[in-house]
DNA sequence: GGCTGCGTTGAGACTCAGTCTCACTTGTGG
DNA sequence: CCACAAGTGAGACTGAGTCTCAACGCAGCC
């Protein structure tokens, strides 16, 4: 579904190599829909026959987080998985029972770090907010109880 | 150093038995300052000599964080961290260097969850936070170069 | 104080994510 | 078209965390 043309054009603004595999990893990519981790990619590569080794798909994972173009997430149940994102700082909203992601944005959350750094003296360099809940449709349909699951 | 009278005090109210091996992986938690990796803990238990083995400290710590008595931390190389504290909600600052924590309240957070949730219609249950820097007294070592590292 | 039942434990096998190595391949710039 | 550095894949390796199962030892009871 989704258009791998923004990771690969990423890879190459870098000055990384276009090669067939890193293309492969990218339309993986692009056809998660929310969070997916590594081993989900090994195992779609396999299912598509696309020949990409385990090796490549972390190498090439590790790459996209370095750009931008993908962000790691820690969920609550401890696993690592990836959101391809748009490379600026922000986070995300996590629908715990769909797995949909939403990007949000830095702004009230800048304020508290700033109160946290001038209350504890520490200075903060970096932060990781994740939230998790349901999204909208995952509440809808949690509401009405008549629909089939 | 620490007191793991809290923590042992915890599984008892919770009804668990308060075996030797639950008392030493409290007086281990106890004695860690900042935080620790569940590995740290078997080493340590090794080094005393406690014969606690390694499904005994991961089960504790299970325990420990269901209770609320430690927190698990995801630091940014990916590790899988905790820190003993209080039971009640609230996130960490965690110095990049010397891994000391501190423990920060909720306040400026809730409105930026609640604005979060009206934004984009999730709802949402559970969040994480957490603040990566440096010290007051790292930034004090860092400022003085004269100092030996 | 001794008994007893069940929650707990430890050793070690197992699984699974992630890393590393190294010989081979393939993009890319000339 | 060539040369060579960057990238790749197979599979060995590491290390975290889980599971199993027989043995153990708390805690409540007499």
């Amino acid at each position: 579904m989704g258009d791998p043309t923004s990771i690969v054009t990423a890879l190459d603004v870098a000055g990384y190599r276009l090669t067939e595999p890193r293309r492969s990893v990218a339309a993986l990519i692009a056809d998660q829909d929310g969070h997916f981790t590594a081993a989900e990619l090994v195992r779609d590569a396999r299912a598509r026959q696309l020949g990409v080794g385990r090796a490549t798909i972390f190498r090439t994972l590790e790459v996209l987080e370095d750009l931008g173009a993908v962000e790691r997430l820690d969920l609550p149940s401890g696993e690592h998985a990836y959101v391809g994102c748009e490379p600026a700082h922000h986070h995300h909203v996590v629908c715990s029972r769909c797995g949909r992601t939403d990007e949000i944005d830095d702004e009230g959350l800048r304020a508290v770090v700033a109160d946290v750094a001038r209350r504890t003296g520490y200075r903060v360099d970096d932060h990781r907010l994740e939230l998790f809940g349901l999204c909208p449709a995952c509440l809808d349909r949690a509401a009405t109880p008549a629909a089939t699951a």
